[in-house]
DNA sequence: CTTGACCTTCCCATTGTGGGAAGGAAGAGA
DNA sequence: TCTCTTCCTTCCCACAATGGGAAGGTCAAG
């Protein structure tokens, strides 16, 4: 099938399935003798992999550890939790982090009136008046 | 106060006060004869600003009409309070999506077995094995 | 006058995604 | 066969905010 056939199939889209493989991620396609790509239902699966991970909020460079892993049969488990683990703690780093924005921001506004008046704390802190 | 001056004091690196000149967050500085861009104290204020208002997360789109309401010493604060909230839905937003991703890695990672074997609930789920 | 620290501008890379142009190819209908 | 539409190709640009670094000018202390 061709690249747009493989990219509804999967949910990649065409121009992201060309960006992968311009890095590296998934394996030049073959290509017919007009030079157009040509996917087997074996790489949709792959994409499909893709999608999810990305999904999953996995990096490019996290996938690559994954596909790996998962096209060897006789990986551990153990890698493969590894580097979930790992994203999981970033997530939660991530989180963290926009969580304490949030919070911050909320207690600001909570004290805000809020009417036509200037007087506002959101400002106050930002401009340091602690 | 030299550039490298206003940027330790400001806890803005050079690099990002030029760059915020670039993109008309802050007024072009006045130069030295030398080209040299010079800063006063307030400056420095308006530049902890934006430091302030990047920690929590406020785009320079964002810090722009935020710097527009500081100046304004006529605004309503349910102006600044609508901007606020806005970006704590924002961050909501992008909270919920994160949790929801770590959230079902965590449930995978915890069936995973984690040891030498293959089987991996982490890899099927990508996969599609349901 | 030299040396080191500072400044200037300019270009590049990041991450993953989309937009769009210019041009070739495939298939359908007349 | 001609044409029209839809698809494909490559190539460049843009995003948001930040850092790295090069080439070259400036300033202050010794």
């Amino acid at each position: 099938m061709n690249i747009g056939k493989a990219a509804t199939a999967s949910g990649v889209s065409a121009k992201m399935i060309r960006y992968y493989e311009s890095v590296g991620l998934i394996p030049p396609a073959r290509r017919t003798d007009t030079a157009y790509r040509v996917y087997s239902d074996d790489d949709v699966h792959v994409l499909r992999f893709i999608r999810r991970a990305r999904d999953l909020g996995f990096s490019v460079d996290a996938i690559r550890e994954l596909l790996a892993l998962w096209r060897d049969k006789s990986r551990a488990s153990a890698d493969v939790k590894r580097i979930a683990q790992q994203h999981i703690d970033a997530l939660e780093t991530r989180i963290a982090a926009l969580q304490e924005m949030s919070g911050t921001l909320q207690r600001l506004a909570e004290c805000c009136h809020g009417d036509t008046r200037p007087d506002c704390p959101i400002l106050g802190d930002l401009g340091g008046k602690p």
